[in-house]
DNA sequence: GTCTATAGCTTGATAGAC
DNA sequence: GTCTATCAAGCTATAGAC
């Protein structure tokens, strides 16, 4: 019986949930212009004034996509400080974890990269900007903290970090558009790993005779 | 006099640069679909038998802009075969005309962005991802040259191409749509030895250990 | 041929019954 | 929470005046 009421209790949000994954679709696949509320609503089998009460509009369905996910990477880049180990190993881990999100979240990862570089469709607007810097900074935090914990050597902050997005980048990038070359997340690792210890046989340079 | 000829000459070809050039503009900003000849002539203020004779019609125009800008690019990829010197200097160097290339022609890259990850408008189909391999094949052909005349470890010819493109990417990304956070050229090399060399301290693990 | 007015459709959004 | 019924605004197409 208690089982009953629970699964009973579960359509409510089951609705939401259908809402927001056709949304995703939909909005991905036209545009936010050429989307109809009309075709999101069929799409999850509902009618108008289902998508009416939970989201105010067809501006809300949008944005509370956008904005979930955003809450999600937030409580990440949050997690991500005064994490015990060493800094290598928070960023491994840290980066694996970024992964593993946008890759639960791979629909509304297309939706926004579609939104951020397609044509301006009167989408209301949202700071991509904004969390692209706090992306960075978290990434920068850890290269630091890596350099005063002599784990790293004394370089730019910021040029290690900009190797490490390009990492994280171009393995999401990767997985968006082509799951089939198989960059998984095991291979966003070995990349890492990668530029921590460096390619070249050559290690260091001036830097490193002058000492 | 001859002079003259000349000047009287260049109008033609440059008639057409204007067009491709406000088509990339008009493209850009409004999409494929919701792009019209008429907006494209006017902003180039010629009429629209001008278009249709230099290019057939608003396929044709995108297409060349798509084309010409892809034929720079397969010039340069030729030219990275057989280069005397380090693979590390011909890897730095290539990069760097990868980049400059983009910046020549950041306009059509924004559109060819916004084509790729945008809503599919109706436009024409382009292999793009061709390209995509055309260039990850490069890049391995030159890590595996260097892993042969021992300038790189010898590891997984892959993982080191996609630490390379990661960096070339998130470049060029940022240049695309920050050109105020300052990634420039310089930038682009100095995350490439960054890695090279490596930034742990920690040089190799078990792998080298064990040599 | 050209312009305008209007009919008719579509869209985002809401009211009120259940 | 969900439905039927409906609204107002905006667009397209075209009939019909000139």
């Amino acid at each position: 019986m208690s089982e009953l009421g629970k699964i009973s209790k579960s359509p409510d949000t089951d609705v939401r949930h259908r809402l927001l994954s056709c949304a995703t679709q939909v909005f991905t696949r036209k545009g936010y212009a050429a989307t109809t509320v009309r075709e999101i609503v069929t799409a999850a089998g509902v009618t108008k004034p289902v998508l009416y009460y939970y989201f105010r509009n067809k501006e809300g369905i949008y944005l509370e996509l956008i904005r979930s996910a955003f809450a999600k990477l937030d409580a990440l880049l949050d997690s991500s400080r005064g994490q015990r180990g060493s800094v290598t190993e928070t960023l491994l881990r840290f980066s694996d974890q970024v992964f593993s999100l946008f890759m639960e979240n791979v629909g509304v990862a297309r939706l926004m990269y579609s939104i951020y570089y397609g044509p301006p469709q009167g989408a209301p607007f949202f700071n991509f900007d904004a969390y692209h810097v706090k992306f960075q900074d978290a990434i920068k935090r850890l290269v630091k903290e890596g350099i005063r914990k002599r784990e790293f050597y004394k370089g730019n902050a910021e040029i290690m970090m900009w190797a490490i997005i390009g990492a994280i980048n171009v393995t999401t990038e990767v997985q968006l558009l082509h799951p089939e070359w198989g960059i998984e997340r095991k291979r966003l690792t070995r990349i890492l790993k990668l530029i921590f210890q460096g390619i070249s046989t050559q290690r260091r340079g001036r830097e490193e005779k002058r000492r």
